[in-house]
DNA sequence: CAAAACACTGTACACTGTTCGGACTATTTT
DNA sequence: AAAATAGTCCGAACAGTGTACAGTGTTTTG
């Protein structure tokens, strides 16, 4: 992981509440705080696998990469506020939402949020200072558990349960996703290449392993998807209900 | 993610299962590859959050930089051997497990393995190239669900389920345990210093988190250990029983 | 009008992975 | 025995990275 909560958290709670202070002598900004975040999201986007670079930024902006440090004190702090603005645009369960629809809602626009910014699985979780829209999708989690009578302790653990689920999940579907533009070769011709050379060395060692490969199950792509990316989402949705079934057995029973 | 299969595969797959072959003419290699996987293995321990460097690596080896590419096609190729490295210290479930003890047991070893070796939650997995020792991993998987009578589809699933959410929720143990070193602070100063200046903000409007703020579900570590960490350790496992419980429903029922 | 404060910028520093040309060495071929 | 050759090893260089610093110009305050 990279970046989190470096630099100083207190100036990182203040830029993500009260915005950039003008300055009270001297030029005013030429940019406001907000077309930078979404020009460093944007561009974070399409840098895809590589890291999001203060030069490319700058140069999108069209200002030198010194003068980003005086909207921001370092990347990291960029890094939190582009997560609370990314935050702010995803939708929350509308009120009355049973509890089991309403984690699965956040799970799964969670998961469209890690495929539109595959730098989201980048940043580290543990030191993040909450902006107002990460907080309220915390507070609209723990919401949906109120009715269930459970513990404090309970009610946390399992809504970071499906957190760390839906993030290692994400995680799959992402770098499914994004394994054949990063490395030029489709799922179909790296299987078909090294298939033959791997099942040479396996010898009989690894009956079952073998058993999936010549029942298809790791080439084969008969959708428009490349297949392992389909075979990830399905993935995703047969965990998430795995851990959903875990908490609905400590809810409902 | 950084760094997954690429360079070409099927060098990696020689690499992984016949070791480096010696130079049929010149003079012979001054080291082995297991040197050099190993000692990348303790130089990315010690580096922590920082990435591997080739020239650190190289100096501990007391070796020119340019001499590791002798080894070695490329720095993507080292991580994937020195994951085979590490899934071949790894203990597998002995015969004869049950299902639940048997994925338990993976999804444990399995975080012992990400909180000594922090860099494995940056190795993307979809194009790993399968070694020995990582693909014995997946066939021991794969038996524990062999009496269950469940479709290969599930099996799979299940695993995958087990270790997408022992990736996710292992990343919050490692952050967690890695933020006071990282920042400089420890979680007590940290949350010390910005709670009063976070209520400040959130007003009323998060009823449920201040709850959990006032209840001291933040601070206060009363163990040796740092609150933080033990409160992802407490998560870890009651989210694996989640999954396990969501296997167990479709598995004895 | 002078002084302070501040946005803005070019340059530099220390770092990264990798490539290239050359020096050296051990084996194979002649 | 001599020559050719493949291959290890290495110093230096290239194109990147995030960020610090000194300097320039602009705006507001006193």
């Amino acid at each position: 992981m990279e970046y989190a909560g470096r630099g100083d958290p207190v100036r990182t709670l203040a830029l993500l509440w009260d915005g950039l202070p003008p300055p009270k002598r001297g030029p005013r900004h030429r940019l406001h705080l907000s077309q930078i975040v979404d020009a460093a999201i944007a561009e974070a986007d399409m840098a895809g696998q590589a890291a999001l670079s203060m030069r490319a930024l700058a140069q999108r902006l069209g200002i030198a990469t010194a003068t980003l440090y005086t909207y921001v004190p370092s990347k990291a702090e960029l890094l939190e506020l582009m997560v609370e603005r990314v935050a702010e645009g995803q939708p929350l369960p509308p009120p009355e939402t049973g509890w089991r629809r309403g984690l699965r809602d956040l799970a799964e626009s969670d998961l469209v949020a890690y495929r539109s910014h595959p730098w989201l699985l980048q940043v580290a979780t543990a030191r993040t200072v909450f902006g107002p829209h990460v907080l309220a999708r915390y507070e609209a989690a723990l919401a949906l558990l109120d009715d269930a009578g459970l513990p404090a302790r309970d009610v946390t653990a399992f809504v970071a349960a499906v957190d760390s689920y839906t993030r290692g999940a994400a995680a799959a579907v992402v770098e499914a996703e994004q394994a054949p533009g990063q490395t030029g070769t489709t799922d179909d011709e790296w299987w078909e290449s090294l298939a033959p050379l791997l099942e040479e060395r396996m010898g009989g060692r690894f009956p079952r392993i073998a058993a999936l490969e010549t029942a298809g199950a790791f080439v084969v792509s008969d959708s428009t998807l490349p297949y392992t990316l389909r075979r990830a989402l399905d993935r995703f949705e047969i965990g998430l209900d795995l851990v959903l079934d875990g908490i609905g057995a400590r809810v409902d029973g």
